[in-house]
DNA sequence: GCAATAGTGTCTTTAAGACATTATCTT
DNA sequence: AAGATAATGTCTTAAAGACACTATTGC
């Protein structure tokens, strides 16, 4: 009853999420060709020869997303392997979500028709191509859930930020409003999350917010969970 | 640039976890052929031609661990898909997870010399084939997370069970001691985790512990933070 | 009775959340 | 000074952890 190993594409598609304006964007880019061309998808491209699944996802970053040089965090979603998800045969996509600090605009890649922007809140009207609308929820799922538990919210900032980024990036992601003063003291005493600098930014209306930088904890204890 | 699609073969490696006699074990296979011919490794095999992910688990559960007829509860943990991890060639491997109450102990299976349980913390010494060693880490750590944040240590009890079983879940899984009076409250008072039911357990020594049976919560709130 | 396990209560400490207060900047 | 944002303090409530105590069985 053993199955014939029956040979499958392997393809990478990536949810690429950063804060524009304070809110969570996703990059979508319209295809050129069919199947599902004129229709808006994830970046995404077949896995190579002797490439790892994170090899391929950032040379998709660079091809289709021209994110080629910028600072990602990059992480498995989960895979997608239904028969039938692709008109053109047995191709497995391994989702990624790709997080980065206040990407830049793309510019048009090759094969690729368009690339923009999406605000994550509006997109409920796009349809997506394939089983894209499904990778993409799941993957913003995974996203608010690891801001509870890890660090992944710094990935979102770059090397220095302030408390309020840190908390922009909270309320961005989960959609919520969160007390000032209480994010303040929770983050700063969760261990290891963020260190103090001696540096302040620029004021931006008010009294000048201090400076941090990466803590080495990955984890967070305690955790920060979305129920305020 | 765009990569060359290169086919490549998928396979599912399956983490089959259980409690046994209080211990957290994994299923393990000696394998019959080469590569790694007489080496310990995870049951596993090719996907088949219209054949998702979990079909595959499933038809390696019954074919590989003779666990066709059990319930359990399936999960990806993560893609291996290292160029050369695979000495035949291009193998794409998806990791899953499979949990069981009182899984059987295994028959030989086809093409499989030896199959049996093996408590995980003595694993240590084992040295596995491939990357199985790393899929094993990675599956165990990803249970002994998702403990603290959803539902998943039911998936190891029967479908009644005491609140001492459940505990026995945390330790085991864990590797560390919980109060028994602490736990009681916590699980009790965890929102739509654990019902209450009008029976009781045979006695095993003491006062006959209350039967509950799993909740509608997939999701614990508050969590059960693995820091006591 | 005793041993064993189940379950509850009490106390202390920690952290969350609501909200007031102080601090430091720009205009 | 007014307005804005940053940061700290205070108070209440919830939950964790240590541990004592009661409850219900078998022997």
């Amino acid at each position: 009853m053993t199955a014939v190993p029956e040979p499958v594409l392997l393809a990478v598609d990536l949810v690429i999420l950063t804060l524009r304006e304070g809110r969570l964007n996703v990059l979508l880019i319209e295809r050129q060709e069919d199947p599902y061309g004129g229709s808006w998808a994830l970046p995404g491209g077949f896995v190579g020869h002797d490439e790892d699944i994170a090899d391929a996802a950032h040379r998709v970053l660079a091809e289709e997303a021209d994110l080629g040089s910028q600072a990602v965090h990059l992480e498995q979603v989960q895979v997608f392997a239904a028969p039938g998800r692709d008109p053109r045969g047995r191709v497995v996509s391994v989702t990624s979500m790709a997080l980065g600090a206040d990407l830049p605009d793309p510019r048009r890649g090759s094969e690729v028709a368009d690339a923009r922007w999406w605000p994550v809140a509006d997109h409920a009207g796009i349809r997506l191509a394939f089983d894209h609308e499904h990778m993409l929820e799941v993957a913003v799922e995974q996203a608010r859930t690891q801001l509870e538990h890890s660090a992944l919210a710094l990935s979102f900032l770059p090397e220095k930020f302030t408390i309020s980024q840190l908390r922009g990036v909270y309320e961005s992601v989960w959609g919520t409003m969160l007390d000032p003063g209480n994010f303040h003291r929770k983050v700063t005493r969760t261990t290891d999350f963020v260190i103090e600098l001696d540096e302040h930014a620029a004021p931006t209306g008010g009294r000048p917010a201090r400076l941090y930088r990466a803590g080495d904890g990955s984890a967070l204890f305690p955790p920060l969970l979305r129920s305020e």
